[in-house]
DNA sequence: TTTAATCCCTATCGGTATAGTGGGGTAATG
DNA sequence: CATTACCCCACTATACCGATAGGGATTAAA
């Protein structure tokens, strides 16, 4: 299950993408049309800018917008940067491997093999995908 | 991610199911060759039990069986009943669907539509597992 | 018939993460 | 210079997770 807090940084992300005519967006006003709390959409949108996926404009008529166009963001980056592995355990993970304690072979078990499989069927979907597809 | 109780779930029905000689199997022998804390182990056989995946019998000799050939034990059901969704948010899950407060429609939710087909390529995976083919 | 093995049940607990709130800056624009 | 809006820190309430403890019930075998 996705966290609450990378739900809405998806939310976010496709929002300001489609906000294309403006240069800048407020958090107000996204946390206003997708239903976000405010002070809470504050710090996800901070850390999306310390991502380096969102540049900041401060003062009257600033906000935040798109440091790439949106065709150059991947899904599959994004995703993993918020809420971390794609996989469903630690042990198959690409980008956030950890040895299981408990097993001692992971060639072996049949838990890791399985899930394997599914790593790979969900990247298949998300690293085709850029913010742009899905807007 | 998946709990560490659907994992040790997953790795004691293996070991049971590879199994076939013996009549049963004891908790203490899953919990040392898995390397499982027992206790945690007892709790979790019997929810298997309850969900109707196990038999056992009490007593000297006693111990955990499968109520079904491994044939017949789908992957994809024993994760649901035991982790929960396989979908990545409530509003895409097929049997534990909730809807969100934060989206007004789904139809147009892009992360909603991308979800979907995590979801569909996670299910083609899972969908045509069974407990004997991963072990 | 006693004894030992084994499943079964209830309660509890520390740790950790999540979602959210509050207060107060600080920088830039008009 | 005042307003706007980003930025940062600390705190809290809730919930779940993994694990442990202690005992009770049941059965097979000695």
């Amino acid at each position: 299950m996705l966290s609450r807090k990378t739900k809405y940084a998806l939310k976010a992300m496709t929002y300001i993408a489609r906000q294309e005519g403006k240069k800048t967006v407020q958090t107000a006003v996204i946390s206003e049309n997708e239903n976000i709390s405010h002070k809470y959409l504050e710090a996800i949108l901070l850390t999306l800018k310390n991502l380096g996926y969102l540049g900041s404009k401060k003062g009257k008529g600033g906000g935040y917008y798109l440091l790439k166009p949106a065709e150059e963001i991947q899904m599959v980056n994004l995703l993993r940067n918020i809420e971390g592995p794609i996989a469903m355990v630690p042990c198959v993970s690409l980008n956030y491997y950890e040895k299981c304690e408990d097993c001692a072979d992971e060639e072996t078990c049949s838990v890791h093999l399985l899930m394997i499989e599914v790593r790979d069927s969900t990247l298949k979907v998300l690293e085709n995908k850029s913010l742009a597809d899905i807007i």
